[in-house]
DNA sequence: ACATTGACCTGGGAGC
DNA sequence: TGCTCCCAGGTCAATG
């Protein structure tokens, strides 16, 4: 499910029912996630304060009395907030129960995803520490990303999925940004000219503001906290459209692979 | 330093 | 109906 807009669409979603709540009880049925779940984590949580629900990348951090929950999403994990704990699901891994009566629960297919602890700043922790600037952020500009490519090789399209340059860029907004910005996906990054740059930095805060505001893309399980669906997979101009008509220009939209991930764009549109 | 590939998992859909 | 194959929103770790 998740890339950025829906990871802090799920934070807004949680926020107001954890921040400057206690944890009471923390429930794990099955360890076996990306990494294991620490085997003192019930432990260490219960009965702490959680002052704060933040994000950095497609990471939730609870910060709490005495160091950080550490969750992320992988690629098919849901955090939901429940009046009660009843209906216990193949998939429902981790239950938070907050001291108001509610329960968060983490649901995941997959076990791509990961419930961990750090008492450390969470800046120097290995999973964050090397991570790029946020995408929406004023350091995320043209300068930064045209001065980062400078000699790159490597496809535009890889270059902005990956984590060390920009955080927050999956696969959905990567094919979508470099539509708008008219660039193909296989183009070197060292190429693209400052310009181009600008307009991908601007196409990329741009479909990822809209995602936001539609409260994430809807494929698939995608739900938000509350359990309502978010509603922007029908503003896809790319991505999931191969051989149907570009809504700029009517060539059909062609289908490559890169990194062993679907990349969709128009060869009218996305000149090389 | 950079680029590429495999790995972790399960479920759903297509095709036979 | 049921089997097999392929695909899926992420991203780390290991390899050239």
């Amino acid at each position: 499910m998740p890339e950025l807009p829906e990871v802090e669409t799920t934070r807004r979603g949680i926020q107001p029912y954890v921040e400057g709540n206690t944890i009471s009880k923390m429930v794990v049925r099955h360890r076996g996630l990306r990494w294991p779940v620490p085997e003192q984590l019930e432990a260490i949580v219960k009965d702490q304060r959680v002052t704060k629900v933040e994000r950095r990348a497609k990471y939730l951090l609870f910060r709490c009395d005495k160091g950080t929950l550490i969750l992320h999403l992988g690629m098919s994990g849901r955090l939901r907030v429940l009046d009660n704990d009843h209906n216990i699901g193949k998939h429902d891994h981790v239950d938070i129960y907050i001291n108001n009566g509610h329960v968060l629960r983490f649901t995941d297919p997959r076990r791509f995803g990961a419930v961990l602890w750090t008492e450390a700043d969470t800046d120097t922790h290995q999973l964050i520490a090397h991570l790029g600037p946020e995408p929406l952020a004023d350091l995320f500009n043209a300068d930064y990303l045209y001065q980062k490519a400078k000699g790159r090789s490597g496809n535009i399209k890889s270059f902005i999925m990956n984590g060390e340059i920009v955080v927050g860029v999956g696969n959905i907004y990567a094919n979508e940004a470099l539509f708008l910005a008219g660039i193909h996906p296989a183009k070197a990054a060292g190429k693209i000219s400052k310009a181009k740059m600008a307009e991908l930095v601007e196409a990329i805060k741009l479909v990822l503001n809209r995602a936001l505001l539609a409260g994430g893309t809807t494929l698939r399980d995608f739900r938000k906290s509350d359990g309502k669906p978010g509603y922007f997979a029908q503003e896809l101009n790319v991505y999931g459209r191969e051989n149907e008509p570009c809504l700029r220009c009517q060539a059909p939209i062609n289908c490559i692979r890169q990194a062993q991930r679907a990349t969709y764009f128009c060869k009218q549109c996305q000149r090389r």
